[in-house]
DNA sequence: CGACTTTACTTTAAGCTTCAAATATCGGCT
DNA sequence: AGCCGATATTTGAAGCTTAAAGTAAAGTCG
């Protein structure tokens, strides 16, 4: 199905690639729906596991993930921009994990509008058995590329990801 | 940050890489947290777009972009399949894009479980334009990877997504 | 045929997510 | 001091999403 417009009876070689007429980017839009696919298959995959095995959310996770790495806890909106969600996203996640106990909110010191949120020890020891869980199901997904190829692939995606940024800044 | 366990002030080479502990899988988790960042990235962009120009949401563009693939249509299961959602989140969208009549709803002929569903002469209309210009965002998007990184790019991912479903088949 | 399993779809509850509008505070500037 | 544009957060409306449970129709097989 994926390349019905692009001659499927003939083999696509470079020759037939490199005649593409300008203002095609149809490999560019293949790109991106593969790259689409993995995330969701990943993420998806993340989701019921976290789900299956320790009943919890993905959102949930990635919140505490965030957390875990700053000991002294960070605002919302440092939370908001790391986790690239919006705001109001974050008000009933961390309603919610404070409800649950695995998170604690208190006011900043230095700015009366912001309040820090941080990891309570409840939420730590649970996030640390399901960070390591996780670090195990993404190892296994990834198992099939060689050492080599994670590299080139990263590699890849940090251009990928300054081309991305690039475009959106003069949006 | 990134390597701070992996002795940060010596230089990285084969031999370092060679000699991490088994059981250390940090370059795979940040293989997927890049992969996950770039479709974050890409996916808010595009959300923003469709939204500012069409005013229409993502997953409604989604599921249009599906039919107009299936010239006689899709059922909901096929839909369900491709767009890798649940039945249900597929019932409640299929709804509101009747509702706007840009989809349509007809029993199927051979099942009579089944509902064929089917762009409107206005959906496709609408698709159409919106596909023109998302195709172009996606390029921008990409345009700073030349045509033989996103040729390896495309072939790396491919050896993901095979990899990542070998890891969920047997969950 | 009749029991059983699978498949197609809907419904419900809960949670996630965005955007836009509103409130409060901050920081700089005059 | 006082104004003003930026920042931090909340709220509300609408829509998206999943998981789980339920209904109905097909397909399978003895």
């Amino acid at each position: 199905m994926d390349h019905a417009l692009v001659s499927p009876e003939h083999p696509i070689d470079a020759e037939t690639i490199a005649a593409e007429r300008p203002g095609d980017h149809r490999a560019e839009l293949r790109l991106w729906l593969r790259l689409l696919t993995c995330t969701t298959m990943i993420e998806g995959e993340i989701r019921r596991r976290l789900r299956r095995d320790f009943d919890v959310t993905l959102p949930r996770f990635d919140l505490m993930a965030q957390l875990d790495k700053a000991a002294d806890g960070m605002t919302l909106s440092d939370l908001s921009k790391r986790m690239m969600v919006s705001n109001g996203n974050l008000t009933g996640l961390v309603d919610r994990l404070v409800a649950s106990g695995h998170v604690a909110r208190r006011a900043s010191e230095t700015d009366r509008r912001a309040q820090v949120i941080s990891l309570t020890d409840l939420g730590r020891a649970e996030f640390r058995a399901m960070a390591e869980a996780h670090e195990g199901w993404i190892a296994e997904m990834f198992a099939g590329l060689s050492r080599d190829r994670v590299e080139r692939l990263m590699e890849l995606l940090a251009r990928t990801k300054n081309s991305v940024r690039e475009a959106s800044r003069d949006a």
